[in-house]
DNA sequence: TAGCTCATTCTCGCAATATGAGAAACATTG
DNA sequence: CAATGTTTCTCATATTGCGAGAATGAGCTA
């Protein structure tokens, strides 16, 4: 392992039942002797990536938070769509959350989200976290987009996917541009997620609403559908325009 | 240059203003030969570091949302602090802004914000962005307890700030336990801070309401302080229990 | 389809740099 | 002051990244 990878598999140690480690412990779980782990950690550590918490133990650096604006800042989709997203869910008057997700590796992340007020409930779908590409409307409605050699790369690999029924669910929701699921994820929510999508080679999102169960009736899920794909259609617009292509 | 040193280089390109780059741009902005930057692109890439925009061109990639989620859920000034962030705001009941900011190398960084409803400004210290440890009661308040020799080095950088009042007026802070500050940093605004000791190495920070010229008269900003005050106390607690030490 | 223009990857010899084991320095604590 | 644990340093070795240019590939245009 070299180059960038020694840095990259220190920083994919952190997770959120370990949140900090040791110069030992690292060495010990990636088999690499300590010295170098110290020379890698010590550089880490001169760039933000990592910070010394108490005693030999070392923890996520600020640096993150300070590139996360960055991308708040200027990232095409987030630009043009954390605006919209709001509008949306201030626009439909009901107790919901709204999910703005993108393709990430073979996973789905949210970038971005909006709470209306009286919404006791939250999503799975919480900013940053890498979500499955084949559960829930949110995840579906990206999935049914993605080309057909990456579909099929990735429906391999999950099996609970490789059925007829599932494969046709989602050329439905490609016909449709709109996707509806019932507790795929969370229990007693409906998610109903319309395709974001641009020129832009890889940016595949999707735009998405959260409501309760109880509340969502067949009408109610209609015109949650039409306000989110027109949303869809907005932020698409705000892509073209501000030069996103 | 090498090492995560050619892999900073790229990233710290990116900035608000420009937040595209091509390879050829970057090679000449680095000094270094394309080829080079492209390698050091297509690990980054590889990596969610970068991500292909449109046209052979590059962006910030997704990955520091990942890690920013981490940060969020494992930081422990931030897991002690945003609860109280947004407690101390309800509290006060006016409209302000609260901020949880912290030392960042020689800048003072927000790494939350909590905003009482009603509120129709912004502070300059949004989350993410380095600001000057001089200026600003948020800063100063966490300037204040620099250790001396760190405290004289920074002082020799900012020409404003060797005066003698300017010591004197932080060594008030220091006894005191909170700052005050007026229209320094935005104008027609006070900022109220109050430090956020521990006994972890470089863990500095400060807890402050910002609120409007027009409503902060001498009771008000009294009361204002107590409450920050009580609040980065709470934090202590939260930092001292939680085996931040 | 041929021919053009970019963007990206590849080739290869060379020099720079990371590596790893152990020792030395440093800090803390009893 | 000894003892423990953390971090940095030393040094010989060889792995690896480097740089210049060529080769590949993907779009376009005619």
């Amino acid at each position: 392992m070299a180059g960038l990878d020694r840095y990259i598999a220190v920083l994919r140690l952190y997770s959120q039942s370990q949140s900090e480690w040791t110069v030992i412990d690292m060495a010990e779980r990636l088999g690499v002797p300590q010295s170098t782990v110290y020379r890698t950690v010590r550089d880490l550590v001169g760039e933000n990536f990592l910070e010394t918490a108490s005693e030999a133990r070392y923890r996520l650096g600020s640096v993150f938070i300070e590139f996360d604006r960055l991308l708040r800042l200027t990232d095409p989709l987030l630009t043009a769509g954390s605006q919209v997203l709001e509008e949306v869910v201030a626009a439909v008057g009901v107790p919901c959350v709204g999910l703005l997700c993108r393709l990430y590796n073979d996973t789905v992340m949210c970038i971005a989200d909006a709470t209306a007020p009286g919404a006791t409930f939250s999503s799975s779908y919480e900013r940053g976290r890498p979500m499955p590409l084949t559960m829930g409307a949110t995840s579906k409605a990206i999935l049914a987009h993605l080309p057909t050699r990456r579909f099929n790369r990735v429906i391999d690999q999950w099996p609970e996917a490789r059925t007829q029924a599932f494969r046709a669910e989602l050329m439905a929701v490609r016909k449709s541009g709109v996707c509806v699921s019932s507790g795929e994820i969370d229990a007693n929510v409906v998610g109903v997620a319309a395709p974001i999508l641009s020129k832009t080679p890889g940016l595949l999102a999707s735009l998405s609403l959260v409501l309760p169960q109880s509340i969502a009736d067949d009408a109610m899920v209609a015109r949650i559908a039409a306000a989110t794909m027109a949303g869809a259609r907005h932020i698409e617009e705000g892509l073209a325009s501000s030069g996103g292509l």
